[in-house]
DNA sequence: GCTTTTGTTCATACTGAGTTCATACAAATG
DNA sequence: CATTTGTATGAACTCAGTATGAACAAAAGC
């Protein structure tokens, strides 16, 4: 399921996207300025960025720029007028299209979702962990060395996620919802045996990180600096 | 270099557009009507067409349509005016992105050239697949010894895709979406024969590639390094 | 017409990822 | 230190997902 962050001071456009978009099955987050989006995007890394130009505090452009150095997600732009000038700049800035207020919400739905689908095939979601590099378009693990493995579906999304988030908590309760999806209707302990799938999978590589059990609260991914 | 197909029916658009591509390192192939741009599309897929929904004969409509039948190369299309009613048609039918006259020709190429970018456009029609070469006019794969095998359509484009995009991970329905068209109708397990003819096609010939099943995400094309 | 090639569907067997479970272990609590 | 609570682990089990052969359909050659 596509996660798309808005950004957007006026709470009516945020609520508008947010219906369109719901009805095609994409999960809408919202986010009122440039800083609680940075903040969001630094930690969540949404799949695609709508943003409206005007904003206060941090406007569309600082924000187009700093969620770039982020990673390359599409970034839709919203600009109130027609400038010419706004378009070449923010295409310069790496905005991926555009759309002019006031804009029909279909018209929105409709790029988003060409945008997503460029995506998905165009760019490449990896991570980084230590030696090791984890590449969502084949769901392998690449080494250091070159050596390549390929995990199962369960064990690969879980330390895509840990990859994603270092030395963050995650419940199990968390875990299986982002994972097996929020109607996972079975043992919440079956993340442990796959915890343990991972340890014992890394253990002999003498990995340059670990994930740590928090008792009582779930898992963290730990990496060793030397 | 890519090599963008240019569709209108006013020659001073066409130049207009030739000289602003062909600073950004561009091919431009001019086309007048539908018709002769059909047939150019079908004998040379360019990489990316523009095209005016107003042209007699044949209408940008009609084209985009056929287009879409030869391939999924990105479309760009002006529109006279800014008719929402058009543009929700246009994705509806296809076309990837949209430009109002008069337009500006530096955003023309902007644009041109963020859809490129974004389908990672490669101009030749021949992929290389460790000793195979596969060539889509052909649908033929030429051996290393010269061996020349003609493949049934399906195995070849599935062949084709994969080895376009090595180590990708394509699901069935992506594979049934990219090859059967979006409106297939039919059982998505077919896609696993054609993978098994594919795999006995190849397995006598010791090559360096294989297909790879990922239980429950769908196929990845591994090549074997020695 | 007929044969051959290509594409799809189906039934069956098979595989292994994912789950569950029982037990052993470790950490907190008083 | 005894008890409780939470976690690790090995192994068994289950079943969704896949491979495969063959039958069937449809198109392309001859």
């Amino acid at each position: 399921m596509p996660k798309v962050l808005v950004v957007d001071d006026d709470a009516h456009i945020r609520e508008l996207v947010r219906l369109y978009l719901e009805d095609e099955g994409i999960e809408v987050v919202q986010k009122r300025n440039g800083a609680e989006a940075l903040e969001y995007a630094e930690n969540h890394s949404p799949d695609l960025v709508v943003l409206d130009i005007m904003m206060p505090g941090m406007d569309g452009w600082d924000l187009c720029a700093k969620l770039r150095e982020l990673g390359d997600m599409p970034i839709l732009m919203i600009t109130a007028k027609d400038e010419l000038a706004d378009r070449i700049k923010g295409f310069k800035l790496g905005t991926d299209d555009y759309l002019v207020k006031p804009f029909d919400p279909t018209e929105l739905t409709l790029r988003v979702k060409a945008l997503l689908k460029r995506y998905r095939i165009t760019c490449s979601q990896t991570v980084q962990l230590g030696d090791l590099q984890l590449d969502r378009k084949s769901y392998q693990v690449v080494y250091k060395d070159g050596l390549e493995v390929t995990l199962p579906m369960k064990e690969f999304e879980l330390l895509y996620k840990f990859g994603s988030y270092p030395g963050q908590l995650f419940t199990r309760d968390h875990l299986i919802g982002e994972i097996w999806g929020k109607d996972y209707e079975g043992d919440e302990r079956t993340v442990d045996v796959h915890i343990k799938r991972l340890r014992e999978r890394f253990a002999e590589h003498e990995s340059d990180f670990r994930i740590v059990t928090l008792r009582g609260l779930g898992y963290r991914l730990e990496v060793c600096r030397d």
